[in-house]
Parts: structure tokens; sequence; C-alpha cells
DNA sequence: GAATACATGTAATGCGTTACATGATTTA
DNA sequence: TAAATCATGTAACGCATTACATGTATTC
């Protein structure tokens, strides 16, 4: 099997028992930057990762709500979670839509081609500083801390990083883009 | 509507007509890299295309085969197709299984870990070292056909160049993280 | 009084992939 | 003779999003 969508709520399990809730409220956060499901799918796939066995549930009677079912990670389903993080990955590509934007930009009108693309450029270099900040927070905590690959900072740090040079290099593309057609737009002919 | 999937398909129309057979050919070359989608899914989107006017097609009977046809865009199309070009992109985030594998390595073992992220590190370099000597290429190619907005191989250099810093990004970040864990593996504790 | 948070689910819809279906021609 | 190319379609399946469904407690 190893299909993701299990594997990022036994993840998410792993540290600590959650509700299915509160997966919802936690994919929202720092993770729903690389990583989405609804809530729709997080009680359906809870039940079938029950009965595979990796994961098991509590049932907390409450007032007023229907009762808390608190869901926590089986040793098979560490096992299993293990075994997928290093198994080998296939790197099939993604569509892009910008991409395929950039591939027909022949069909449109230059000038204002070159504002889209610097539009984008904009866009990603907000977010940029944004992930510089973090970065700069993070790698201000003791080395101790920080470099400890079990620690909820190193995993924070990794995600974060791949996120900056992924912003990164899109605000460097899409700034070379728009340059190139401003150019030609401007150019005779 | 503005569906990216029917936008691909004008976008690939508009320099000239193809059969659905010949669009699904073309999406398995250098549009491949951004952009897939099957038989099954172009023959139906020609059609409610066709419905919505933006193409329509001349049947070319043939001996031993099913009759050919041929689809061309048409005025509509090109209008729809240059509006959607320059039209708002919701930047909404992608799934990445390998950000997610960043995210939960604690869980992992931590030399595993560090071979995993050097492998997907050497991929990266591997695509990129190809992505390289295509874009020396088209680079030697003369000013005049490589900065004209309207060539293909402007288009082709456009998204080549996303690529190239797409996996220049990717290997970066792998083997930083895969350095990372190594110390981390190696370090007492 | 309205909105939001808590709390769990099901159903409908849309999009993409895989598999099914058919059949001639060419190449190894 | 087996496979690949040409050529067009439909059907089944899987996964993700949106909408439906219910009900209390708290905050503005």
């Amino acid at each position: 099997m190893a299909a993701p969508l299990g594997m990022a709520i036994l993840g998410l399990l792993a540290p600590s028992p959650l509700t299915g809730y509160e997966l919802s409220r936690t994919l929202a956060g720092a993770i729903s930057h690389f990583w989405q499901m609804r809530h729709s799918q997080v009680y359906p796939e809870l039940a079938r990762l029950e009965q595979a066995g990796l994961v098991f549930h509590e049932r907390l009677p409450q007032q007023g709500k229907p009762d808390q079912k608190r869901y926590a990670i089986t040793e098979a389903g560490r096992a299993q979670l293990r075994e997928w993080l290093a198994s080998p990955l296939e790197a099939r590509p993604k569509r892009s839509e910008i991409a395929l934007r950039a591939f027909c930009v022949a069909q449109g009108r230059l000038p204002e081609m070159a504002d889209f693309f610097q539009a984008q450029a904009e866009g990603h270099r907000r977010r940029l500083a944004g992930f510089e900040t973090e970065r700069d927070a993070l790698e201000a905590l003791p080395a101790g801390v920080r470099d400890d690959p079990r620690s909820l900072v190193f995993a924070s740090h990794a995600v974060l990083m791949r996120g900056l040079l992924f912003e990164q290099a899109s605000a460097t593309w899409c700034t070379w883009l728009a340059a190139r057609l401003r150019k030609a737009a401007a150019a005779p002919g």
C-alpha cells in the first residue's frame, strides 16, 4: 500500500495521539504548505488505518458533543511509517499551470504577460521574505535543539528551507521571464 | 470556466491543427515535464471545447483506420486562451511527498534517511546536468530567434529555465538535509 | 442575534489514471 | 509471431474537494 494520505496521518500521530478534528486543525497549520486534507478525508482514512491495525482509538464521552475519539499510532503503524519514509520515491513530474502559461506566452499580449510574471515574482518574493524571517528565528535557537533530528524544530527547519529555496527559484525565474518579455515588447517589430 | 485542461489543448492547437492522437503524442514530449494528460481525457475534452465553439474539426477518411479528426482552434478559442493567459492565478500550495517525508524524519532511521535524501539529490543533479546541456544548446542559437517571444525556442527556453532552477533548488535542499542528517547520525547520542 | 469553535460523520461532484474495446499496418 | 504505431473512443476506479447534515457552547 504505502498511500501517502495514510502516512501523513501516521506521521502526525507519531509524536502524540490526536482526534480527527485536531488532525484537520494541525493540517491547516505549517504542514499545509506541502500537505492538505479535509476532515471528510481524515475520518474515513482513520477508520481504514484502524482496520489495518496501524492506529487505535479510545472513546472519551463528552456532554453536548459527539464522543471524542482520540487516535494513537500502534507499533505496527510506526514500523509501516518507518518503512515508507526511506522507500523509493518515484519522481513523477507535477502539473504546473504557470509553466503552461509560459509555454503558451506567444498567444498572449506581451506587455500584459510581462506584467503577469512580474506580479507573480512579487508574490514569491513576499513569501520568501516571510520564510527568511522564520528561518532566522529558527537558526537563532540553541544548536542543541536545532540540530537534533528528533526535534520538531529540526523538521520545521527542514521543510521551511525547502519552501524558501523554492520561492527563491520561482522569484528568480518569474523576474527573468518578465524582463525578457518586457525587453521584447519594447523592441522594434 | 478557464479550466487549465482545456487551455492546455488550446495552447497546443494554437500554432497548428492536430488530431487527438497527435495531441497525446505532443503531450508526451517536452511539455510532459509540467503537463500530462492521457488520450482518454483528450478526446472528451476536444468534444467539450468544440461544443463551446473554441475548436472545430475536419474529418479525413482513411483506409483501415478510423477517420482522422483534425482539430483547429477558432477565433473565440484564441480569445479565450489570451484571456486565460494573464488572468489571476491562485497560488494554492501543492502536495509534496518528499517534504512530508522530511517533516516525519524523526520517525525514521537516521543513516537510512541520510542515504535517501542523498540519493534524491543525485537524481536532481543528474536531471540538472541534462537541462544545462539543453540550455547551452538553446543559448547558442542566434539572438534573433531566441529573443522572439513568438518563437517556439523562446517558449522552450522559458520552461527549460524553470525546470533547471527547480532541479537546482531541489538538489541544494536534499544535499543540505542529507548532510545535516549524516552529521547528527555520526554525533554521540 | 450572528458567527465561530468544537466534534463527527456522509454524499455528491469533479478530475485523473487505468483498464477495456476494436482493428489495420508496420517493424523486429 | 510478437510487438509497436496509428487511431478513436468508453467505462471503471481512486482520490480530493465541496456540500450536506446535526447539535452545543462560547464569543462578539
